[in-house]
DNA sequence: CTGTATGCAAAGCATTTGCATAATA
DNA sequence: TATTATGCAAATGCTTTGCATACAG
């Protein structure tokens, strides 16, 4: 249930910002892509098809994003400030250590756990993140078949 | 079940790195606080009390205690690069946003999840990172009682 | 038109590296 | 005594900020 183009767009206007040129190109390099993305390299893919896009631009776009909830960090397998598209609180992150893939799913046995330690320790939980990291099936068989050479 | 000085320093030893006062002052530290810890907190807290230790060792001790799993990183609410003293395979963490305090917990629900998902998108999935984020029982009370005033 | 957004250049921080000195085993 | 570890200073790299210009509404 990934956030489309036009979702994301529209949700920038009601809230008062304006829909500008860099703005849609990162949006769309952002939906477009499977994998999650740092800013450098969003701004690599961007920087070839479109000229003059400055990387300053990227930041304030990404973190505006992530700001009215369109994006998400990732943290699992290194660089922290790498986002993916959807909302934080909807869902979870499953990472392809080799191609950066990131699957969602929800997971409702995680709001029994979250019930039962918050009873337990008196917590008030405001917010989870749980990210598995491994490998995709096409990059294991990738890797598998190379050993076989 | 938090690891001591004497295993974090036994388990140095055993793989052959020096036992210097530096490193001991850091485990100390690191141990001693109840919350997880960024290497320029740490490096704070050890300027007080010890004369002349460097930010870079910090960042050099932190480093080897990770590679060798005594100590992992905290991700939830911010900050990257914050620590807390125990084995990241072994469990997760509860963070309290106000104080930092982090409670380990483990979670057999989550071996399920991790099997469901692994056959359910053909992930082989090697790593999991889980924390929640919220406001401790003491923390929450300390604000509640702000309020009334 | 008005005010927001952009892009450049420069500033600011956190982290890493090089290297001479100090300390452990 | 032979290495390993330390600490300083400098280098690096990522992120943010200031400001004049361009652009959306």
């Amino acid at each position: 249930m990934k956030l489309g183009i036009k979702e994301i767009e529209s949700r920038l206007r009601s809230q008062g910002y304006r829909l500008t040129a860099p703005r849609r190109a990162v949006i769309e390099a952002a939906v477009r892509s499977e994998d999650h993305l740092t800013p450098a390299a969003l701004y690599e893919k961007l920087r070839l098809s479109r000229k003059g896009i400055g990387l300053v631009t990227v930041y304030r776009t990404l973190e505006l994003l992530e700001s009215l909830g369109l994006i998400c960090e990732v943290h699992a397998g290194g660089s922290c400030h790498s986002y993916t598209v959807g909302a934080r609180r909807h869902h979870h992150h499953l990472i392809c250590s080799d191609c950066g893939r990131v699957v969602d799913f929800e997971s409702p046995d995680l709001a029994r756990l979250r019930r039962r330690l918050a009873s337990e320790t008196g917590f008030e939980i405001k917010e989870e993140l749980l990210e598995f990291l491994g490998q995709c099936r096409s990059c294991s068989e990738a890797t598998s078949s190379k050993k076989v050479c």
